[in-house]
DNA sequence: GTGAAAGCGCTAACAG
DNA sequence: CTGTTAGCGCTTTCAC
């Protein structure tokens, strides 16, 4: 495969390479005659610039990395979506790591991409205690644009883009409690994560600002084995003192919540209302409908881009404590 | 910010670049002691070749792409699981570009990509008439590997990933009708796609084969407005000569469907009985749970990826016409 | 086993 | 406005 390149376009334009080079590049210092004839003869031979000759010498190139703990997800997903919307719209490359919430892995890849590849990196990090200082590090080495979003490193100093976590849990909460409940579950994750930790501290506000005594038994902490999860909530949503109420911090803990009260045969909502953070298309279609909060998933990772491309190309721009912070939006259903 | 080069890292070991360069490069014809000195101080400076320069003198480097035509849905997400459980164990970084059911962005992404920023491609292809031959310029131009996988240009030699789209959806008919369903829908994209075509096949010679008539309103076409969706499933559905089953060709004709039964009190499976393609984790929690065709997304998209870097690499030559064909689950449920 | 040197294709001073 | 030139950081002959 010969593709041809900017020295034969010269030639056979009668030009230098760098004029083309320039005329390609729209300067200013290139008449508008000759920007013509060059760019008609690279459309007909198709030349299209070698990105690694051209990222090597400027030193930056129009890729970014998107790094998340998942993709089969329909949150991540519309992220993602969010995000191509606007790299499709600059014309920039995006690269997909997946961390599989596995801290280690999240080093890998922020460890390859030190090499260059890319100009800017858009974070939801890994649940779990091991900390961020890989951010940070990667960040003192290499002075590349992040942006976190969703799952932020709340203590870093980085551009974020969340939603209210705890206002949306606050707010769910006591739709439950004024629904009827007495003794309220949240279930949430083992492996603390930002949004987990601002939603329980809703919910646990929200519990005691309406004359509820907070216990901890009220907090269920679920893992990553979807069936050693089943068995624990059908424990407790089976024992005597079962809670009348579900919060779940994340979709999949509704959803075996969902499993275990049809296998108990455990109407919802009357023995057991139910609301969670969610993202699911088929809300609505569960018997009965699930109440949600949803999380502006797309609007976020436009945002995220926005605000990554934005520093990538302004390098003056003081991005860096920006939050945005969005709503999410809460839909009660029959399940409550 | 200041990262080291090869340059450098050859001065302080009193080497030449070339040797440092093999040796990093793990090639024989360096000392065993020569490179553990190199190894080690590249490792304390947390040195990595710089990619763009490396991949300009080898015109190539180990960046692949994925066009598919969304990732909202689980199908596709789940296929780029698959794909980057590969390339994330053969370290290829992996660019993702959506096409959105629109051949004209499928059109712009190939040319984009004609540049020689990756060295292969993994394709699920747009629904549409446009015809393929786009791809088949690009593979003329650039004669990089393309694997395509489920949606897939029939008529073009290129390797494949595909599944037994044909039978599973004469069984699927089969189980409907076994189940008394005497007047069978199907429900398929308004635009033709290598999938839909292939199961509205099945469904065609399984309703013939049980001595039904099969005639062309068995068959409805709908497009990528939900709501003009909603308001035909529901007419037809709701008509004095409604089907008493329902095949949908793809998921959300499903959903759509069960949201026109609960809208209009219809029950399934008595009145409707209901099948789909579907990979939604949350099938059998509907209401009723959906009986499903589910396609084996993540294998699809791990086994495109193993072969696109079989050929990338040129391990296998003979890689150019294979079409590996994966099965189908079916899972009936309570909808029929 | 190691090194010198020639570029890969492009951009950006700097000249003219 | 256009051309000359010097690399970007790396790999790869080809010498030694």
């Amino acid at each position: 495969m010969k593709s041809i390149n900017m020295i034969e376009l010269a030639r056979e334009l009668g030009l230098s390479v760098s004029t083309v080079s320039k005329a390609l590049g729209d300067s200013h210092e290139i008449s508008a005659s000759t920007k013509k004839r060059v760019l008609e003869l690279a459309k007909k031979y198709n030349y299209k610039p070698n990105p690694f000759a051209s990222n090597l010498r400027k030193k930056k190139g129009k890729q970014i990395a998107v790094v998340i703990p998942e993709i089969v997800n329909n949150f991540f997903a519309l992220a993602v979506d969010g995000i191509e919307s606007v790299t499709r719209d600059k014309d920039y490359d995006t690269f997909i790591y997946l961390s599989h919430e596995s801290a280690e892995r999240e080093r890998t890849v922020l460890g390859h991409l030190e090499n260059g590849l890319i100009s800017g990196i858009i974070i939801s990090v890994c649940s779990g205690r091991e900390g961020y200082s890989h951010f940070q590090d990667f960040y003192e080495r290499t002075k590349l644009p992040l942006v976190f979003f969703d799952r932020v490193p709340d203590l870093l100093q980085f551009p974020k883009v969340i939603t209210d976590n705890y206002h949306s849990s606050y707010e769910g909460t006591i739709k439950l409690i004024k629904a009827g409940s007495k003794k309220p579950l949240f279930i949430t994750t083992a492996e603390p994560m930002f949004t987990s930790i601002e939603r329980r501290r809703g919910f646990q506000d929200a519990v005691e600002s309406q004359g509820i005594i907070f216990t901890d038994d009220m907090v269920l902490e679920c893992g990553d084995d979807m069936d050693i999860n089943y068995a624990i909530i059908k424990k407790i949503i089976g024992s005597k003192k079962a809670p009348d109420s579900v919060f779940a911090s994340i979709e999949k803990f509704a959803i075996t919540t969902y499993q275990v009260c049809k296998d108990l045969n455990l109407n919802i909502p009357k023995k057991l209302k139910v609301i969670s953070y969610s993202n699911l298309r088929t809300a609505t279609l569960l018997s009965p409908s699930l109440s949600t909060i949803s999380q502006p998933a797309f609007e976020m990772g436009r945002e995220a881009a926005q605000m990554l491309l934005k520093m990538i190309e302004k390098k003056s721009y003081a991005a860096a404590n920006d939050i945005i912070v969005l709503n999410n939006d809460m839909a009660i259903r029959d399940s409550i």
